[in-house]
DNA sequence: CTCACTAGCTAATGCGTATTAATCATGCGC
DNA sequence: GCGCATGATTAATACGCATTAGCTAGTGAG
């Protein structure tokens, strides 16, 4: 309040002849007397493939010392036609005002990752009317600033996409996507998750399990529905078309007869798969509460993936889905890709997650 | 999962013969049939200063175009010492697991802001143990990459940040931060406040008010103090040393005996700061509940800023701390800084947050 | 017809660093 | 004492862009 806020203090003595004031390698070359390339290579720890005297070294670093000097990075990346920067390409803004669509748990394994191999992130939102050269198709083009890009979303323009794989440009989809080839993604292993939990239930005996999903193409919806009818069928369980109840509106369509219907045709299981809207198993969940019945004693419930972080509520068997570590995986394999070498596996595991929502199948009749 | 991902399809010529397989100017003029100064000058748009023929500008464009031109951040910045990025530095990871401390709501402004002033946004992440460049002093130097750089959090170590302010390199801390002078920053206007807070309070009648803070000499809790002083003051009320109740564990030492006892001396009104863990606020909460007491018959509670998002209980009298704003007019100040200017006003105002957890004090004797 | 002058463009240079080819002693074997 | 490998250092150059001092052709004035 009482500090309105100044700043360039006289501090440091003013310059050289360079722009910041800040010393370069010339200068400290010349205190050490020495070259500025004998500094650039002792700094740089390229002794041992360029012999340099230890005296002329101490003498160098000393004079770094005393100056200060720190490398310009700008310089240093120029030089080494590295920017050891990473693109983050999110179509919505990168933090959303709605928390729950966020990309946060990814960014988190993004940051963490990218700091780990050395690299800075630079975000760019595709949203973002007005600013910097935004607006035209030519707004993904930007990305190309970065050594290579992250994409987050499926709102990613294919074709823009399409343009920047076939330059080379090293680009990572954070999700599947495979209708552009070529593209490179990481994804969660939606198939074998879902496969191991319908193992699960197969194995406490349940014999007739139902998939409730919204009506929905997206890979992670149809990754899932393969899942569990692979775990159907290893177990061997009848996977008939009446295994998947697929509807576009599970609030209105999923009633506690339907439910009631499947009881009595043996079901002891439901299984919903989860999406950004959660609305299947809200649904499933809603639905058992209206028609009086209770998991795990009238019969299991499980949810393919993770149910919104709600109240205090019993835990729900299925299975988390590793965003943090997808994430991470996806730095990996851009920082692969930059590097030139090839991508390696795509899919991350998705660990199971016991709950409380499970049990053996309520005996026929008590 | 039979799609791995394959990179480097035939598509467009690899490269022109330089490192990168990025289009640069040189290829750019090539493809103009224009030299690599006009190229620059054009997409420069310095076409005010040299006159360049609109048609030959028409060419340029295209040219940039079709090839998918981006400038190389590092040499724009080597040339003309600015290259339109703006840093983000956090010690701690900028996406931290835990969400209570993140970040998260000033990003959203920073982002928004950024992207309106036609800024990039970097992150540069401190906290890579390992890596590239961590640790040293090097580790700060690369935010010199940009054309400035915001800090968030007080845990940016001093003595780099004093470097980079003496050098002149545009700096601005996110929260208060005088001990380092010269060093600008944009904070939110606590004193003011809970000036405010106190002043609604009195106005309802209260004449003996408690504050509630936890043992901390971090700016945002001694402006608190100050802003609640200021307040008794302002309404003729007694500001003495027992307005204050300073603990560092609040959890253990607000008990309910001493609750009572300022109820019993007269009290009828109780503020708790904010902080990180909001300690103060909980335990004050908690301590109401179990001496059997409710707001705001019993008594009045406020807290100076806004309580955590607990389940939907009912809001609670205080300030809201506009963290998206805080983020936008950092970026503001920090633009202008860049730009040469003087740094504007750094306070942001909280605005008042009505709840249902004041009211007049009770009458002393139904 | 020459000169000054302008519009339109380019050659050349610098930014600060990394890298490589070249230079220069120096000692060694013969 | 003459090459010759070796060790220590430097000159030169490239990196990609911005900027400035020219250069050239054309135009109107004198």
């Amino acid at each position: 309040m009482e500090t309105p806020p100044q700043r360039q203090r006289p501090g440091r003595a003013p310059a050289q002849g360079n722009r910041t004031g800040r010393p370069r390698q010339a200068e400290v070359a010349r205190l050490a007397g020495v070259s500025q390339a004998t500094v650039s290579l002792v700094l740089a720890g390229r002794t041992d493939k360029v012999s340099i005297a230890p005296e002329t070294q101490r003498r160098v670093l000393e004079a770094a010392r005393t100056l200060g000097y720190v490398p310009d990075p700008a310089a240093r990346r120029l030089a080494a036609a590295r920017n050891n920067m990473l693109g983050v390409f999110s179509f919505t803004a990168t933090f959303p005002t709605d928390v729950r669509h966020s990309y946060y748990p990814f960014l988190v394994g993004v940051e963490c990752e990218a700091a780990e191999q050395g690299y800075d992130l630079v975000l760019f939102t595709g949203s973002s009317t007005g600013g910097a050269g935004s607006g035209g198709p030519e707004a993904l083009s930007r990305v190309r600033l970065a050594d290579g890009c992250l994409f987050l979303g499926r709102h990613a323009p294919a074709a823009e996409l399409r343009r920047l794989v076939d330059d080379g440009f090293p680009v990572v989809h954070l999700g599947r996507r495979d209708e552009l080839d070529g593209l490179s993604w990481v994804g969660a292993d939606y198939i074998s998750a879902s496969r191991e939990v319908v193992a699960h239930l197969a194995a406490l005996g349940h014999r007739k399990i139902v998939l409730v999903r919204e009506d929905d193409e997206a890979p992670a919806s149809t990754d899932r529905e393969h899942g569990f009818l692979k775990g159907l069928e290893e177990a061997g369980l009848p996977a008939g078309p009446d295994a998947v109840f697929r509807t576009a509106d599970p609030a209105s369509a999923l009633t506690p007869d339907v439910l009631r219907g499947w009881l009595d045709a043996g079901v002891t299981a439901l299984v919903a798969e989860e999406t950004d809207t959660g609305a299947a198993w809200l649904a499933l969940e809603r639905t058992v509460a209206e028609a009086g019945l209770s998991a795990p004693d009238d019969l299991s419930l499980a949810v393919l993936g993770s149910p919104p972080p709600e109240r205090d509520s019993a835990p729900v068997t299925g299975f988390d889905i590793p965003r943090t570590e997808l994430g991470a995986a996806a730095v990996r394999m851009l920082v692969a890709l930059v590097a030139g070498e090839e991508a390696q596996e795509p899919l991350v595991a998705c660990p199971f997650r016991p709950g409380a929502s499970v049990g053996p199948p309520p005996t026929p009749a008590g």
